[in-house]
DNA sequence: GATGAATGAGCTTTCATTCAT
DNA sequence: AATGAATGAAAGCTCATTCAT
């Protein structure tokens, strides 16, 4: 009776790598300490992802994937889109505070590094399960008349861009506030840039 | 009798490094490769930087300051506010298209690397030309009544990350259109977010 | 009840071991690669072989063995000297076509990796059957007065050295006709080479 | 000035490789240990050859030149056939006692892995300053009527097979004599092969 | 017998940095 | 100031072999 099997054992990997390439950055993290800190050796480490590269394109699939979920869930909600906008912005930043690990690997080294996404992940390929979502998002609030009908990336690099620089700010701990505290405000001027003109 | 000067010859490795960090990235770029770009030894190359990270921060301040710059004008510039924020824009997509290299080093080498930049770039050390025109064209259109007296970091969060997250899109040749044409509907879309609320 | 009997699994194994050792040569081929071939786990492996280097010499001790059964039946025919050279050119040609894996592993594994054959190899103890029978061969056409009677080991260089070359430009695939085409005429070539001179 | 010049090191590292290469094997032989035995860092050895694999064709075609040139001074030497015969023959012993590297390094590791020499030594391309001689001897003694007109490569295979399978039974230390005492017997072996038939 | 996850030493290669000239 | 050969630590990755199940 195998006491971890092998997607466990797999998980552990995603774990210990997301936290290590999040927090010293994606060259400085070897296979070594990855395997350290998963307790295992350095060979096995490659009977569970074949490089260095591939691990990391997996683990941007897999927040990705995470990323996606949650906001499905909102979008499936029955709530206004302001409201909407309101939850998106309360996941992510929650998700910052509390899983950092993966709001940082994709602001600082997935977005950071093609020449390791280049291979595989062309356009957004390894962010669609949460590209997806961010479009029906959108689609839903022009259709209910709610947000103003412009083009999808110019909405997209708001709602990103802005979340992004804010948690960036955070987690260079120069906000003067906890990142909870903007959730309003924030919020608000998503709301106010992208909702209907009159 | 030096045909070049000691300065020339550093501003000529500063755009070497500069165009082949953004190019390729900080890690993969090594000094015999900026060397030979720049026509040195690689020995030589040390006369004038004392590391590849002192390198990495003399560049961010550069660019910081050459950003500065240009905001100061704008800031200098007797126009209303929300004409400030479409020249800011203008000038920050500009840049993207003339000189991608010094936003691509912003946004790839200097926001995604801490482990580099921790050592002397604390905060905001290293881009506090750039961070202080920002504020003072939030202040000033604070004190005007045009702008929403809000946190400066959420409004400061919202114009940059947004404009990064236009300019990553444009670099990775996601965008439909030319990043100019974006342009109005982005400056609007920030004064939207920013503008004082009735 | 087994379905496979221990020997001829073991017969599977150097099998497909053969193949891949001559193909892609030794050091490239690993032990998962022939496990595999064999559709046999990479611990069982090691239940009929205990090291990658004691197959390495059993497999040259089965094809010395074979090899030696062949020259022997050509040995005992009733020929003349000149036609039992043709004969074994014939053979050892015939095998080059039909089962290239055995030469190939005779004059790229086993001749050129000292270091594998060193311990237990030594001199010519792992090829005996093979040399056996040309030492055999080469006496009796002494006896019989068609051979000049010359050190056995040169006369042996001749003939297997020229076999061996010629099998390795026709592997190399530089040979402009099949290898067939060629044993009349290097048959009379060693024949010239040896026979009783006047 | 330079105690030692770039052409020497280089000269250096292919004496010392030749030696580990062919006393130990490709693939046993490391970069560490050619470092050391040429008194050079493991990181300098690749400021000269960009590669093990790029050492290993450079070192064959060094060889080939080496025994083109010798073979050269043969042909055009004012003697019979038979008498260059027993010259190549004496030239390739003399090379097998006194710089044994260089022929066990052409049959053990040029002619048995050609996994390494595949990509860019394809057919004869690393060595054809030395087949090239071979030709030109062989159409020289069809020219003047001694050596009968078969086709090239079944002489080569005979020539550099045969003096290929003395060498390797002397590398085994199996030969009663030393290379010198078959000299003349396998020049006059070869001559009988190869010359007009009446 | 059979499995395949696990080990860990060791390989090739890279690169920031130094230093004799 | 300028050169570039030299260093050596460290990285990613492989693979023969073992062993708990």
């Amino acid at each position: 009776m195998a006491r971890v099997t092998k997607q466990e054992r797999k998980q552990g990997i995603i774990t210990a790598a997301l936290q290590l390439f999040s927090e010293r950055g994606f060259y400085v993290t070897t296979i070594p300490d990855i395997a350290q800190k998963v307790g295992m050796s350095v060979g096995n480490f490659y009977n569970y992802f074949t490089s260095k590269d591939i691990l990391a394109k997996e683990l941007i699939l897999y927040i990705s994937e995470y990323l996606g979920d949650n906001i499905r869930q909102i979008n499936e909600k029955d709530i206004s889109t302001q409201e909407k906008i309101h939850a998106i912005v309360s996941m992510y930043f929650a998700m910052a505070e509390e899983k950092p690990e993966m709001i940082e690997y994709f602001l600082r080294v997935y977005l950071s590094n093609r020449e390791v996404f280049g291979d595989g992940c062309e356009g957004m390929i390894c962010v669609s399960p949460f590209v997806t979502e961010m479009m029906i998002f959108f689609d839903d609030g022009v259709a209910k008349g709610d947000l103003h009908n412009q083009d999808f990336f110019s909405a997209f690099g708001l709602f990103m861009g802005y979340l992004g620089g804010m948690v960036f700010l955070f987690g260079e701990k120069i906000l003067p506030e906890p990142l909870e505290n903007y959730k309003d405000s924030i919020s608000q001027n998503i709301y106010n840039a992208l909702k209907t003109r009159n």
